[in-house]
DNA sequence: CTCAATTTGTTCGTATGTATG
DNA sequence: ACATACATACGAACAAATTGA
């Protein structure tokens, strides 16, 4: 029996799409390059085991999508002018990381009231009395790729609350060289994007994003920077050394 | 105008299940409590600006997936008995990747011929000249997690196949003293699941994957161990240590 | 040049799913 | 619960372009 159909029926979502995800992917990935041409339409409906319209209808998409081009009697081919994926490195570390956000110019957007309480797990220091919460659009090119909600103890913004307002906090908070930080680290997991995340970002509800949990803590403990950071999920990538004798 | 319009037409998913995808992550998230009671259809319908008979479809999944209890004339409520999301940490660091992945047990999947050539980016090394692939399906209490497929040195392999069959690779790799590491790093991305992916992880279609691609580099500059692991993308959460002073 | 094979394009009928008011 | 409109999915048949024998 066909396990494909039972991995179609886990989705609820339609099968044109299912397939269309499925194909985006072989190009995105490589699997055919640019140029080449993909299977025929009856190799593809066999292969998903769904009819040739539907075949059809997730290839239309690709189409609009401008991924490919189609001609009748020959075949599909992968568009040759694909712009390869421009990933947004995220640091694993912390002389790398600051060095990246230091240029980036946020767009501040409106808080909501009330301010939302930081949350912070156990382990990630005390609470301080106060912050100030501040809300960022991060681009580049014109086009967003993150939104942060940043929580500044309050006594620390208060030093500098026209840099606060004016450039990402995190280089900020190292230039105050009376403010030691201790520790910081950060947690990633994937999630999906709200209505007001993706409005921001102009992406799909309840697309795929990776969440970041950032916290930096001083000497006494207190966890004086709390950010959660949300970024578009198709252009991050990681990259961590895990290992490396040859330097060390 | 609402925005909210233009953020749903930027997916082509039918409308009930974004609404149901935004009402699950509330309930995952914890914006609303196991027990608590959820808004009511008069608050969704007019926050979600979509008919009533919609909010009520994007429910009636969430019921079928035990998410949700319905009483007429009270209201819905989030279950009581949701399982907290039981996260499988990602370690960052060589040591603690070692340490907890040394006791998975791996199952071995069939490989299909011909067996894929390793991907190396520029910088990961010098291929060797041939390599054994192994695929393999991680899984913690039953469920799987993970699928890996892994590319190991044709003359490291050589030395313990029978390791290498039954146990995961990198910490045959380490106990092996005169293959020495040179420098080992990880590239974690965002993806989808294709076919073959989501039934072995029994996940939709195009579910989010975390992807991570790691690569192991001798003193000689040729990649000895080469994976890429593609993991549920629910339940993965990475734990990236920024900086320290207070233990070093 | 013609013919057949291959491949995409189009249409029809039917059944079911989605979304509204 | 109902009536309505449109989207999704199937299978099948036929049309049109391309290629090479």
């Amino acid at each position: 029996m066909s396990t494909l159909a039972e991995t179609y029926k886990r989705s609820p979502i339609p099968l044109y799409l299912q397939v269309a995800a499925a194909l985006r992917r072989r190009i995105e990935t490589g699997h055919w390059e640019p140029g080449e041409k993909i299977s025929t339409l009856e190799e593809l409906e066999i292969e998903f085991q769904v009819a040739r319209v539907t075949v059809r209808q997730a290839i239309d998409l690709l189409q609009k999508e401008g991924l490919v081009r189609r001609q009748q009697g020959k075949g599909t081919f992968v568009a040759r002018n694909i712009r390869d994926k421009h990933w947004l490195r995220l640091e694993t570390e912390w002389p790398a990381l600051i060095s990246t956000i230091k240029d980036n110019v946020p767009r501040f957007v409106p808080v909501k009231n009330p301010a939302p309480e930081p949350r912070l797990a156990p382990g990630e220091g005390r609470p301080a009395q106060s912050y100030k919460f501040l809300r960022s659009v991060q681009s580049r090119d014109r086009e967003p790729f993150a939104v942060a909600g940043v929580h500044i103890a309050r006594h620390v913004y208060e030093r500098a609350p026209k840099a606060f307002g004016s450039r990402t906090a995190l280089p900020i908070l190292v230039e105050m060289n009376d403010v030691a930080i201790a520790r910081a680290h950060q947690t990633l997991v994937i999630g999906a994007a709200d209505a007001e995340t993706a409005e921001l970002l102009e992406i799909p509800l309840n697309a795929p994003t990776a969440e970041a949990h950032c916290v930096a803590v001083d000497e006494e403990g207190v966890a004086v920077y709390v950010a959660d950071i949300t970024y578009r999920g198709d252009c991050v990538k990681l990259d961590i050394n895990l290992f490396d004798r040859s330097k060390r």
